[in-house]
DNA sequence: GCGCGGGTGGGGAAAAGTGGGGAATTAGGG
DNA sequence: CCCTAATTCCCCACTTTTCCCCACCCGCGC
C-alpha cells in the first residue's frame, strides 16, 4: 500500500519528461516494478497510479454495471485516456502531448503526493483551484484530524 | 501510544536541522523506527507525528471518498504539506524551507510536547499567541476540566 | 578532574534533478 | 519494397542538493 505525501515543483523538459521525486519513489512498493498508469484526473490534473494501486481501482471499475449508460461513459473516458508507462533510467516519466494539454502543464509542474496516487498540476491552475475552495487549511485539518 | 510533554528551546542551524530533545525521544515507541511525519499545524506552527500516531490519522484520510470534490481537496491540502522524515545520526530532523517559512521559524525554535504530537513554534510567535488568548490559564482549566 | 550524554556545527561524498546528443525503431510516401 | 523522415528511448554529462560522518562544546555526575 502506497502512502504518497508531499509537494514538489519540478521542471518539464521539452520532451515532456518529468522526474519522480525521490521521496515519492521511496513510497512505491517494489511489487509494482516501476510500472505506472497515467490518466486524466478530476479538476484538470493528471493522476499517476503505481501498478498495484491501479489494480484495485481497475477492480472497482469492473464492478460497474455494464448496462448503465453513465457507467459506460465513465469507463470509456477513464480508460480511453489512461496510458501505461515505466520510468526511464533517470527515473522519469514521459507525458504525452494530450495529457500535457489536458492539464495545461507547460514548463513547470506541481507534484502532489495523495496517498495512493500522485497528482500533476500546472502551478497556476492549482493556485486558482485552491483560491476557489470555500474551506481553508485550518478547517480541513479540523475535519480530518479530529475523530 | 506516545505521551509527549515538556517545553524546550533549541536552535535551528543553517541547514534547517533541529535536534529532537532526548526527553521526547524517550516517549517514542520503538515500533515507529525513528520515522516521523511533519506537517502544517494550527496557528502557524508545525506538527511532528511519530509514524504510529500518524497511521491513525492516515486511516481517517483514506476513509474520505474519492468521488467527493471536497474530500479530494482535503486530502490534497493535508497531504501536500506533509513530509516523511527520519532522524539523522545525531537524532535531528531537517525542516524544509516551506515549513520554516509557514511557521516563521528562523534560528530558534520552541518545541512543545503535546501528547501524541510535537509542536514547533517560533518563540516570538508563540508569545504573541499566548498574549492574545482572551482566557487565562485558570479560566480555561475551569472550562475544560469540569466534568 | 575526567568521562559521558546531549546539543551544535560544518565538510565531503553520494544521490537527485536537469538537459541534450545520438542510435534504434516506426511510420509514411514514392 | 525501399528509402526517408520523424519519433522514441537509451545513455552520458553537468549542477545542485541532500545526507552521512566527524569534531567540538557544554554541563552534569561520578
Amino acid at each position: 500500500m502506497s502512502s504518497f505525501k508531499g509537494r514538489f515543483t519540478y521542471s518539464v523538459d521539452n520532451k515532456g519528461r518529468v522526474a519522480l521525486p525521490a521521496k515519492l519513489r521511496k513510497s512505491v512498493s517494489n511489487a509494482t516494478n516501476e510500472n505506472f498508469i497515467i490518466l486524466r484526473g478530476f479538476e484538470r490534473c493528471l493522476y499517476i497510479y503505481p501498478q498495484d494501486e491501479w489494480n484495485k481501482l481497475e477492480e472497482s471499475i469492473r464492478g460497474l454495471t455494464f448496462s448503465d449508460a453513465q457507467h459506460r461513459f465513465f469507463s470509456r473516458t477513464l480508460l480511453g485516456w489512461a496510458t501505461d508507462c515505466q520510468l526511464d533510467s533517470q527515473q522519469r516519466v514521459t507525458l504525452s502531448q494530450e495529457h500535457l494539454d489536458y492539464a495545461g502543464i507547460k514548463n513547470e509542474v506541481l507534484i502532489l503526493g495523495v496517498l495512493e496516487r500522485i497528482e500533476l498540476w500546472d502551478p497556476a491552475i492549482y493556485q486558482e483551484y485552491e483560491k476557489n475552495q470555500p474551506a481553508t487549511y485550518e478547517t480541513v485539518v479540523e475535519r480530518v484530524l479530529k475523530p
